[in-house]
RNA sequence: GGAGAGAUGGCAGAGCGGUCGAAUGCGGCGGUCUUGAAAACCGUUGAGGUGUAAGCCUCCGGGGGUUCGAAUCCCUCUCUCUCCGCCA
């Protein structure tokens, strides 16, 4: 969520931002100011009074004390009569307020100045491309071919646990998901990302602080007995272990990895997208969150875009990493690099991690903040990533890896893994 | 699931319905002393809103109520702890 004084300081440059977003409904901005200015004037107002009733309470308190109750009660049917216009103002004031957040809500963050403008992913900036996609032999086939014929994962039977979308592994298709979870995690925590486990569910406070709620409120599992949300990416508890948390300076940058399952409806879509491990309503993924101060969140973007950067390289996978254009780019981002692997079967780059600053926009409703070398109390920026998500790195390992005597797996999964390939 | 206790400032922990934004201790910051440090002593130290400022207002888990006045009384919700039951 936006600050309001960002709006108010300079109107004209957030409608711009707002509009390199792709977000139509700029109005929106002069409405927030006009409400706040509501707003102003009838907590001001509300407050005279209650201040006047504070003092007369005094004095009824004093006069009390000296006997004097005649003049105390004539003093009591004022305070009632000020309380009376306080009730009205409070509640013209409280409704203000709400429809302030209401509005303030639908306010997607604003673009940093290095966004690239445009509307679709045809307009994302290819930043650089590395690795070579591999040549394969004559019979090679797509993931979900190799999948069955090394028995690795089981469609069929996942859908009938539960529906289509919940990928059953099993044998060493269940091994090499292990394997690279426990690979992701340490090459994280080696690099000073403290590891959690979180809750795979999470209230309604929690998805509301990252963003989820309200935007993506149908992406979302809802578990309505209990009003849980299952989360849709370990983001969403682990960037909440600092709602509500005041930092010490001393105490940043905060850097935290989790593995978590993620679960998405993911509406629509269908055909080749959705073809394998290309889209599922159940998948692993390993994030990477951090807290940091506001003037160095931008170099922690780029350490963050390094990091996913060599683990794609010790995977042994070609990539590439795209800046998104504002049209592409997530609600709550000011801005993201997209990572992509080359699947070489279906000759199709796949979206693998996402790494985005999002500068204040969670922290100011997580109410994540840290007192400054002044001793000034201000909101953090908080960042992350997936360090990876991992059935599409699946899928682009086993298509590019494949041989005719087996799919041979990158050396770093080799300890995890117990074998340097698969083989039937 | 049953019974009880509790929720107060960064932490710990007081708080007869008005003098409480809140004692005290620890921690933090500043100072005295010291060659330096420790100890000791003195001072200072919550957040938000509004305002140029002085000030004013709000906040003692959340919500509601009683009262001229609530951290303090009542209702309710949530969470935590202890005991019992069940259980991976």
């Amino acid at each position: 969520m936006l600050q309001v004084h960002v709006l108010r300081n300079d109107p004209a440059w957030v409608k711009q931002r707002l509009e390199v977003k792709r977000f139509g409904q700029t109005g929106l901005v002069d409405e927030i100011v006009s409400l706040d200015d509501d707003r102003k004037k009838a907590q001001s107002d509300c407050d005279n009074l209650l201040a006047q009733v504070n003092t007369l309470s005094k004095e009824i308190g004093d006069m009390m004390k000296q006997g004097k109750k005649p003049e105390a009660e004539e003093l009591k049917s004022k305070v009632a009569a000020y309380k009376a216009e306080i009730a009205d103002l409070a509640e013209q004031l409280k409704k203000i307020e709400e429809l302030l957040k209401d509005k303030l809500v639908l306010l997607p963050n604003l673009p940093s100045e290095q966004v690239p403008v445009g509307k679709t992913p045809e307009d994302n900036v290819n930043v650089k491309e590395s690795g070579t996609k591999p040549v394969l032999y004559k019979g090679a086939v797509p993931h979900w071919d190799l999948i069955k014929q090394y028995d690795l994962v089981d469609f069929e039977t996942g859908a009938k646990i539960t529906g289509s979308g919940f990928p059953l592994y099993k044998g060493k298709g269940a091994k090499l998901q292990r394997s690279l979870i426990q690979y992701f995690l340490d090459y994280n925590t080696e690099a000073g990302y403290t590891e959690y486990i979180p809750p795979f569910m999470v209230n309604e406070a929690s998805a509301y602080a990252t963003g989820q709620l309200p935007d993506k409120e149908g992406q979302m599992y809802h578990v309505t007995e209990d009003d849980f949300y299952l989360i849709p990416t370990a983001e969403v508890p682990v960037t909440n272990i600092y709602r509500d948390v005041i930092l010490k300076e001393e105490e940043m940058p905060v850097k935290m990895t989790a593995y978590s399952p993620c679960f998405r409806r993911e509406a629509g879509s269908f055909g080749k997208d959705v073809r394998g491990l290309n889209r599922v309503h159940q998948f692993e993924k390993i994030e990477i969150i951090q807290i940091v101060q506001p003037e160095k969140s931008y170099d922690v973007l780029e350490q963050m875009v390094t990091h996913v950067e060599k683990l794609l390289q010790k995977l042994e996978l070609p990539y590439r990493i795209l800046k998104l254009c504002g049209g592409d780019m997530g609600f709550a981002s000011a801005l993201t690099y997209d990572f992509e692997v080359y699947s070489a079967a279906q000759e199709r780059w796949l979206e693998v991690s996402s790494v985005s600053n999002f500068e204040s926009f969670q922290t100011n409703r997580l109410k994540c903040r840290y007192k400054d070398a002044n001793g000034k109390m201000q909101l953090a920026h908080s960042l992350n990533g997936s360090s990876l998500a991992l059935p599409r790195i699946y899928a682009a390992l086993l298509e590019n890896n494949q041989t005719e005597n087996g799919i041979v797996l990158p050396a770093v999964l080799h300890k995890y893994f117990g074998a340097d390939k698969i083989s039937s």
